[in-house]
DNA sequence: GTCGACCGAAGTGTATACAATTTTGCATTT
DNA sequence: AAATGCAAAATTGTATACACTTCGGTCGAC
């Protein structure tokens, strides 16, 4: 089966969705998107499903797609699964670490140092996740980082919802914590940092329900 | 977006992959599925979309859709989340058990008797997949419960291509002194035998490359 | 003035048509 | 006899057509 053209709407509209140029709860309609793609909606209904399947998008029979827009709970279930997964990866990580991934690492931080004091938001965002699916690459584990990187996904769309105030530098300093601990072959002091660090990006959102709602799927240009 | 007339030709060929009447590498052809369901193609290609999303079929542009054959490395790395997954879930499960839990999944491995003795395969391999996916449930975490019954679902088709001996007694066996420790709310005991009994399943297998293909997919009846 | 029903517009759900690619089988060549 | 090349058949990829549902607005009744 084909699927190149799809993949191309597919990570066009993950972009836009976890950048934040798309909000929870717009209408994502079929005819439209296919117009700014330039294909049909075949093409388009593809996309969407596989977005659904993400998680990303919420599809409502007969009423077409919408920016999904994760609920408290379930947003507390996603931080839940991680900090089981990313506990025992770390545990792992340390089994079997080289310099080479320390250093790998340590220049995904400086990375994210950069996108910091550059204030580029989106990419900042992108990087602080993509240290966590860093990791799991590293460990040449394909399976893992795709479940991770699926998680994470759904992990943006849910700071945006919820996020309160502005935890990019602590983040950032975790992640030095959490890389000096694998460094230095410390297990539990790794595995604990990396609980707490998911638990604290968790505190810095505020569950009580703002509501940002649709936009024009303009966003898109 | 509607998916109840789609989603049953999924559960119907998932069914029909995971109990083994769909062997890996057999060549799922559109028309002969639309067919056989007595739907279009249109139809056909969204659920075998979505299963090429769940790894159980594997897509080749241009040429088709075939039950996927997972690689001796691809079927390490889905036991390796496992254990990071679920050692974490067993250590969060006996945080908030309750005993209605305990009685759900005594019930649950009552059952598991139930199919062995009755020599039923078929059940007695989904059972003992259950089970794990029955504790994620109990916990009423559905995201885990997702995460983990794709994983499982995975395992259904790598148990088909490397199974040695028969394990299912042991693995039993083995869930009897896991929901034990769980009920004694022995954290370490619990979080040990889960990892054991992983560890235990994945050497059951045997990694070297039987190769059972294709057959013909009138096993639907 | 408000509520409710009806009608048209818009959008989704499924099937079908057509284009492009691959597979298959046969004929020809060495 | 084995291999190669070509044409027909089969299969996939994409677009379009059409039925059905939902959404919006207007008109009429109370």
């Amino acid at each position: 089966m084909e699927i190149s053209t799809t993949h191309h709407i597919v990570e066009s509209l993950t972009r836009a969705i976890v950048e934040h140029r798309l909000l929870p709860g717009s209408k994502l309609a079929e005819q439209k998107l296919a117009d700014h793609f330039g294909v049909s909606r075949t093409l388009v209904r593809q996309a969407l499903f596989q977005l659904s399947q993400n998680r990303l998008i919420r599809l409502e029979p007969a009423r077409g797609a919408f920016v999904a827009a994760p609920s408290v709970e379930e947003a507390q279930q996603v931080f839940a699964v991680r900090r089981m997964l990313e506990a025992e990866m770390t545990r792992a990580f340390v089994k079997q670490v080289t310099p080479e991934q320390i250093a790998s690492l340590k220049d995904h931080i400086r990375q994210e140092r950069e996108a910091v004091t550059q204030g580029d938001i989106t990419g900042r965002t992108e990087l602080l996740g993509d240290f966590h699916v860093r990791m799991a690459e590293l460990m040449h584990n394909d399976v893992l980082a795709q479940v991770l990187g699926d998680l994470i996904s759904r992990c943006a769309l849910i700071t945006l919802m919820y996020q309160s105030r502005n935890e990019a530098e602590h983040s950032t300093d975790e992640h030095v914590a959490i890389v000096a601990a694998l460094e230095a072959q410390d297990t539990d002091l790794a595995v604990r940092l990396m609980h707490e660090h998911l638990l604290h990006v968790e505190a810095s959102l505020t569950f009580d329900r703002k509501v940002p709602t649709h936009d024009i799927s303009l966003a898109l240009a």
